[in-house]
DNA sequence: CGAAAGATTGACTGAGTTCAACTGAAGTGG
DNA sequence: CCACTTCAGTTGAACTCAGTCAATCTTTCG
């Protein structure tokens, strides 16, 4: 845990500030160390500031009454999660727990807040960023609701590799099957035939897209 | 068509703004009344301005592959829609089609952006519906990841009643199911316990609810 | 009044869940 | 370092919820 520098650089919401709005959220930034699968925050809970991910990733979701989680959304290197809350002054409805090693930068709200109304372009990214979050989960609700588990299981696979990256997907059966809303079970089948079909490779968890092309025809579009 | 008076104050959004500005809008608005069925905007075109709604009911809804509509919301009189896609830079992701003649004011983005830009507490607001939007948005995803069929007719029921208030809920079967996320026919058949149950009553396609608790537990909460 | 659209019902089918058993990998403590 | 536990991953089989298709009935509206 500490304070260190230059880390904030690197988060895509804060591309647009100029450096001495930076310099300010650098320096009343608290930079800390995240095991695996350590909350930051959980559903009820009010917040108390963000977190901006500068290495790992975070799995944001909320439970079902059932205990099953509901995966929103993988965070990555450069995210910030947890300021929805904020803005709509109510108690957060999501969950977040880190899912690898991970290094986050908290920043309190009184301090994000305070540039928020000093710098107009902040207020303007964070406005674009929840308009552009807000859009892409009605296009979830349409997935969920119209796409087969087969789709889904494709689509969310296309979603990891852009997160993952150059690096294999690297998920539990019960993660991946609670993103694409489906049992364990029936994802191991699929990526199963999708292995046959030479989609994908499969090293343990690990799971590497061969076909990106291919996976987009499975995935329906 | 044209321009009239003070129709603006009943929308929650304007409910924080300050007489001034709150004039400036209402004599910037053009209000039009919308005949049953008409598009107020389509997916993938720009928007120019914001829909507020001082009469009748929209669904918002975005097409599947097959065609099919899913439904992500039902504004009424008070609800502005349209202004998400204007935030995040985007074309539209969603549809708007009136469901009943409805009276709608029309402002310009120029003008809205305008008072946003001097009336700090107007951006305060939208980003505020923003965020509740974005958060609603993730419990549906869950829901539909979920919930059975059953479940979510009950939930999309209490929903409705909510948006209709003294009225009966008054949607085609079809557009009960494209927001349910279901087949037309399964609709209608669980339509029909409930109706058995008593939980509701079934005038054609008008549908009162007769006991909000009942359907509460048939919901799963 | 007649046509067209919406609502309803029945029969059938199948995708996906659930349950149960088994395998394999990863710790963990002696 | 190995035996033991534990948990994740896998496979099989049975079952069921919900979708599809087709026919019919009802309402709406020109």
């Amino acid at each position: 845990m500490g304070i260190s520098v230059n880390q904030l650089e690197t988060v895509e919401m804060f591309k647009t500030l100029d450096i001495e709005s930076l310099s300010f959220l650098e320096n009343n930034k608290v930079c800390q160390s995240f095991k695996k699968n350590k909350p930051l925050f959980v559903e009820g809970s009010y917040p108390t500031g963000v977190f901006c991910i500068t290495k790992g990733k975070v799995k944001v979701f909320t439970l079902g009454e059932s205990g099953k989680e509901q995966i929103i959304r993988i965070a990555s290197d450069g995210d910030v999660v947890g300021f929805r809350a904020m803005f709509s002054e109510e108690p957060y409805k999501l969950s977040a727990t880190t899912l690898e090693e991970c290094n986050i930068c908290f920043i309190k709200i009184s301090h994000f807040m305070e540039q928020i109304h000093e710098h107009p372009e902040l207020l303007q990214a964070v406005l674009k960023e929840i308009s552009k979050e807000s859009g892409e989960r009605a296009m979830f609700i349409k997935t969920m609701a119209q796409k087969t588990v087969r789709e889904r299981i494709a689509i969310v696979l296309l979603v990891l590799e852009d997160i993952y990256k150059e690096d294999p997907i690297n998920l539990s059966r019960e993660d991946l099957a609670n993103f694409v809303g489906t049992a364990t079970e029936t994802t191991i089948r699929i990526l199963k035939e999708f292995k046959e079909d030479e989609l994908i490779e499969i090293n343990g968890r690990k799971i590497i897209l061969n076909d990106t092309n291919g996976m987009k025809k499975e995935a329906g579009y």
